[in-house]
DNA sequence: GACAACATGTCAACCGGTTGACATGTTTAT
DNA sequence: ATAAACATGTCAACCGGTTGACATGTTGTC
């Protein structure tokens, strides 16, 4: 048997469809780019070749040659989680009908690997990165070589930020405690060390506690926290949590002590995702509008891209209250 | 003021690496991909010249040449679901402590979008591409020109697959309702148009139903679906729910129906993923393996990127029966 | 019949690294 | 003293497309 062209098992480039078609180089790579000037005959024969030979055109070599990838990078702790997986989805959605790829990285909240993606998106030549992860002080972020977007998170002074209003969600979610009754009012919120516009649930959660002349008293989510507060606190009757998952596990714990969810204490969470949603549905919490900041932030980093200038630093969407069975 | 080369802000390249630290291209190249005799002074002359210029290797320019990514293409239905967000979580991680990057694809299970993103990674010169989202019949697959692996799903005659051991979680599920004392237990499955193995979850409930002479039905997921399932069968008292979110609905149309868990109707789903876990500990479930399915079919993955051969084809992993309240 | 628009080809430079061949010079070991 | 090992440089081809310049020929139109 004769080892034809055919039998190699080697990539089909350009030059092996202009063989096959009977053109030029310059002609297929006219058809792809569709410039200067072809008849439909032309084309069709060249389109014909690419199929039979089961053509893909190198993206690679065409990426280096034009000097953009269409690709951005998406760091964000991980995509198991309700909020982060709805966010990415959506992300990743809004890019692919505007003809850009992501790449995508589960930062963990660790600083090391938020540094080495950061190090990888650039060597791979991302054309720019949304970014919902993060400990402020990585200098790279200083040092932007690249167009940048945040959700949720300072990056670097003058990085885009997208996010929900977060003061207004605080202010809804402790008002709504207030409202029910509720006098003993403690909220939960994550590593408060992050620079992050998230810290303005709690601050809106301390104001709103002042303005009715209540204590304000805040636990930072961790190991035992939640058995700590109920102890620490026996006549606890509202509990404001910085996100759903945190208020799950108040619910739990609450369950597991015989205490009755609304009636003895009252719990709303933040961020109010879809499949949250579904499995607690009667969990009141704060919703962001997840896909309208998704939507925002791949615009932006757009117009980065694009070299059109965009003053405005801090966007803020607005938040939805869904009162359920827990307040 | 004058324009310095420092002040046009073009990406810094090798070349001018060498320039900064008084070697050769080669050189650099040497120290970068550590080849041949570097003395340990050349090496740091051209680290510090790197670091001084904020240098960035273009691996684009590097892919191009030695004809490999280090990508993975992913395509899935969404990251905006419990057991994919988690499973692709792990297959990131995964792929990332063994130098591989992520281009994600949520197909959103449809198959002009699933061909498309097939044809685009392809462009973009992945090395392998995991998929979990499918209708048969994409004739692509069957012509691979591409390392592949699916999750769950069979992509092409000799395609690895990667499953849960879905007919072994199907007849636990089943049997367990049947040891509570289940009379008449109902099936709720996703389309089974696909050639999914998870058709064996179904293909376990029918052949543990007849062994035990009960009749086994099964109802497809669609609209209204679950209502009509309580309309059509009042005397319901056991359902096995192909999926998590299918459970979670099913208790919830209960709960409006005033129907009690476990008393009256007894639940179990399957996937057991983390989330699922932790918002609704209460359902009981067939718990899938998740990070070791991940960690099987990017190995099997990198085998065939790395041409090693591997002839065994279905791959299932033990499910975890996990019994809680519903049951 | 002449000129514009259309169609295609040839050729080479380019994108930014990698690599092999080869030359030259310096150390080190024996 | 001499060969082997070490260190670095020069040069050019290469990866697979893209693009611009330029040439040549064909149609279509007024």
């Amino acid at each position: 048997m004769k080892n034809t062209n055919e039998n190699v098992n080697q990539k089909v480039k350009l030059d092996d469809v202009a063989n096959e078609a009977g053109v030029s180089k310059t002609t297929v790579s006219r058809v792809l780019n569709n410039r200067g000037y072809i008849s439909e005959k032309t084309r069709k024969k060249v389109n014909e070749a690419m199929e039979l030979l089961n053509y893909h055109p190198n993206e690679i070599a065409r990426s280096l040659f034009i000097n953009k990838t269409f690709i951005i990078g998406l760091i964000f702790p991980t995509t198991n989680n309700p909020f982060y997986g709805q966010l990415i989805f959506h992300l990743e959605n809004i890019s692919e009908a505007l003809g850009y790829k992501v790449l995508l990285c589960n930062s963990e909240g660790r600083e090391d690997k938020e540094k080495s993606y950061l190090e990888m998106l650039q060597r791979h030549q991302v054309d720019g990165i949304i970014a919902g992860s993060h400990n402020r002080g990585i200098l790279e972020y200083d040092n932007p070589q690249l167009p940048l977007v945040g959700i949720d998170r300072y990056l670097s002074e003058n990085t885009p930020v997208v996010s929900s209003d977060n003061y207004d969600g605080g202010k809804k979610a402790t008002q709504l405690l207030i409202d029910k009754g509720c006098k003993k009012i403690i909220h939960i919120n994550g590593s408060p060390s992050l620079e992050t516009p998230a810290n303005l649930r709690r601050e809106a959660y301390e104001d709103v506690m002042k303005e009715n002349e209540y204590y304000p008293q805040s636990y930072v989510i961790g190991e035992n926290v939640i058995e700590t507060i109920f102890n620490e606190n026996p006549n606890i009757d509202g509990i404001f949590a910085s996100d759903d998952l945190i208020a799950s596990s108040v619910m739990k714990e609450a369950k597991r002590r015989n205490i009755n969810i609304p009636a003895d204490l009252k719990v709303i969470g933040y961020d109010g995702s879809e499949i949250t949603r579904m499995l607690l549905p009667e969990l009141s919490t704060i919703q962001q509008p997840v896909k309208e900041i998704a939507d925002l932030a791949v615009q932006l980093l757009l117009k980065q891209i694009n070299g059109e200038t965009e003053s405005k630093i801090e966007w803020k969407l607005p938040v939805k209250l869904i009162e359920s069975e827990t307040t």
